[in-house]
DNA sequence: CTGGTAAGTAATTGAACACTTACTATACGA
DNA sequence: TCGTATAGTAAGTGTTCAATTACTTACCAG
């Protein structure tokens, strides 16, 4: 990762140290576990010493904060993209839920990060942003299930918040077995049984 | 909670201690969060002091052990029950379904703890006992979608598999929910929507 | 009534941790 | 080439917490 093959002598600028922290966090949540990373660690996993990584966060929630920035960014803007791509919008359903889980199963660290937030009962910054993810996504559901409607793609008269409901939360539901399972490996295989299953359920009205 | 009107003097026995440790521990789960409760907070809740706590749990981790152990016995008796009660398989499915719910929502402790758990990324004794609940909750669900097939209720050729994981992800993906918008009070309501677009999964085929 | 078991207290211990401070030294623009 | 802004170090500081220890006292069986 950070080879000292070079003789990388420090003193990077803030703005990389930054990415670098955000990087290192994401994934020590994975191995050691948003709960238990300590700034020792971050700063050991960089070759720095623990006080360095205040230089560039005023505190240890302002890293949290900028790696839900990074999860918002990354995770949206891709599933953006491939709703965007799909020839049809319930292709493009599919392509979003595909792309999700799979974006999870390459960031195990992304939902431990999260179910470490929702632990807490306070509405902590991290969480308010999480929420906010949430809403874009429901809209861009939202957005694909009423032009599937249009054409005939979906049951007409489809309760579709219920739709988005379950959509989101089959995907969670996935991560959470992930979580328990203790690996993602499964992760994408299930998604795909589990769509079928969806697609069944927007497809034919009660 | 604990009304000092009695002048009820301490001196309890270990097993009634614990059974308020416990309790007072699902408690704090929903207001202070699995992962900042202290074992002075259990005391303080329970009038005692911090020693106190452990003439009845070796450790803080046989705390939680207590706790999942609540769970399992009170949760899945809970489902079990109501899908016995039910006048037919899928009867028995919605009933599980909102009977879950309804547990989550009631006792907000419950999902917290869990969250806290899978958040870490190894596996501990209480994972595995959350995974032991699971797979029982995947036998009853098994069981119930394979009478139902028989008895043409759902479609047959159903992914029964794919079908149990979307039923109890759908109910996870609602706990996510709840928690990420700070409160379980349209718990219910919402799980009666997905319900509905479940049943419409299951019994159509693809 | 009485002796021992065990529930309770009060104080302490030692480790871990986020954050600070005083100082050093490197990169970089002027 | 020099001056300065700032990334980095090393050594704290104060706090929090689980667990322990030595001691006290309530309850119950014989």
């Amino acid at each position: 990762m950070n080879p000292s093959t070079t003789s990388t002598r420090t003193r990077l600028s803030t703005e990389t140290r930054q990415a670098e922290i955000v990087d290192t966090v994401l994934n020590l949540s994975d191995s050691v576990g948003p709960g238990a990373i300590t700034t020792v660690d971050i700063a050991r996993n960089l070759g720095l010493t623990q006080g360095a990584v205040f230089k560039h966060f005023p505190t240890k929630d302002a890293i949290w904060l900028a790696v839900i920035g990074w999860v918002e960014s990354h995770l949206l803007s891709a599933l953006d993209a491939v709703a965007a791509a799909a020839p049809t919008p319930l292709a493009g359903l599919q392509a979003v839920f595909m792309k999700h889980a799979r974006f999870v199963a390459k960031h195990p660290g992304v939902p431990r990060l999260i179910f470490n937030e929702l632990q807490k009962p306070k509405d902590t910054p991290v969480k308010r942003r999480a929420r906010g993810m949430q809403e874009s996504y429901r809209k861009l559901l939202m957005r694909l299930l009423t032009e599937a409607e249009k054409h005939g793609e979906v049951a007409a008269g489809l309760d579709r918040e219920g739709a988005a409901t379950l959509f989101i939360g089959a995907l969670q539901g996935l991560m959470f077995q992930a979580m328990l399972a203790g690996s993602t490996a499964k992760m994408e295989a299930e998604a795909r049984r589990v769509f079928a299953l969806y697609l069944n359920a927007v497809r034919e009205s009660s």
